[in-house]
DNA sequence: CGGGTACCGGACAACACTGTCCGGTTGTAG
DNA sequence: CTACAACCGGACAGTGTTGTCCGGTACCCG
């Protein structure tokens, strides 16, 4: 008897395998980094190995599927007129290790079509938030999208860097800096 | 025959061995990161793992050794009285793996001796050229180092995840974002 | 009710890195 | 010249991770 098996539930089995693999993903991811061990994601949704990944053939796809809700949420969430950049900002802080994997995933995979779109709609995303503050006059005119982009991922790397405990701190810092930046002349 | 050896020096070899190790992983540190195999920074250095594991215990101890020596070339350059903070971001840019391999070190390491006293450093470091700059007028009275600190950690962070090609650009964008943010009114 | 199919889970082989251990070599001292 | 001691290099065992492979199981269809 090399293994009993317990829960197989055939070829009707759906995507349910695949949704708990994703959110097992992004719990892992965020409290441990985009380099924790597929292994322990597959063990955390209660999955097989070989589960994990027929669904997501490396770590990368797994990363995508991941960081294509995280947006997603982030694009509904911001789609709200009300949402100023401190509050998108507040989600990076919230995500900070999800979101220094993102960009660190795009930076080392720049070629790769499954990653490279979701840097375009973060760009977008925050495009349209600066757009947003610059016509509320909230925001200068001079500043470029870029810069706030940049600002974004350092914040985001910092962050992941600290200490849980000083996120909090680290962030307002950070982010003080930029607004003084994002307000200076130029 | 297990193995020929090539060359041995006895007794009074002295101190080459570490010499060669520190300068090895000086280079690997700075091309590969804090976390490339330490197998490959003794076989860069010629020399065998047990030489290695012998004059630094653990990863900590050589990463703190490279670390010291860095310093140690930072603060005479920037005892200059011409060096600017620039400069002083300039030499930032050149080590952004090493610097960001230092910040990480400590943070994660925040009560190992070997790497605490060197945080301090640096930021003695930075806290000297900033007054230096403030006196001569070309950084506001306002100015926190702290601030620069972080602001120096960013970058870094930021550099060492950029592609090695795009590390002068993006260096010079978020030199130009902090040099806003400390011209600026607070 | 029996066969087929699609999918599942976990064992496992391959691989990479760390840190230890030991036989070997070289310089020195008597 | 011989004995000793310090130090060296690399083999190796231990450990953790990735990605594959395969026997097993549940659902569907005839």
């Amino acid at each position: 008897m090399p293994s009993p098996a317990k829960a197989n539930r055939g070829p009707s089995a759906g995507p349910e395998n695949r949704r708990a693999l994703i959110d097992a993903a992004r719990e892992v991811f965020a409290s441990e980094g985009i380099s924790a061990p597929l292994s322990s994601v597959a063990r955390k949704a209660g999955v097989g190995q070989g589960s994990l990944y027929r669904h997501f053939p490396d770590r990368i796809a797994l990363a995508a599927a991941v960081f294509e809700e995280n947006i997603g949420e982030l694009e509904v969430a911001l789609n709200d007129q009300a949402r100023t950049l401190d509050d998108l900002l507040e989600l990076v802080v919230e995500q900070a290790l999800v979101s220094t994997a993102l960009i660190d995933t795009i930076t080392a995979h720049p070629h790769d079509e499954r990653v490279a779109h979701l840097g375009e709609r973060l760009r977008a995303l925050v495009e349209r938030v600066v757009e947003r503050e610059k016509s509320a006059g909230r925001l200068g005119a001079h500043v470029d999208v870029d810069d706030v982009v940049l600002a974004i991922s350092m914040m985001a790397g910092v962050l992941a860097r600290s200490e849980p405990g000083d996120r909090a701190d680290v962030g307002r810092r950070a982010w003080a800096l930029f607004h003084a930046a994002f307000s200076a002349g130029s």
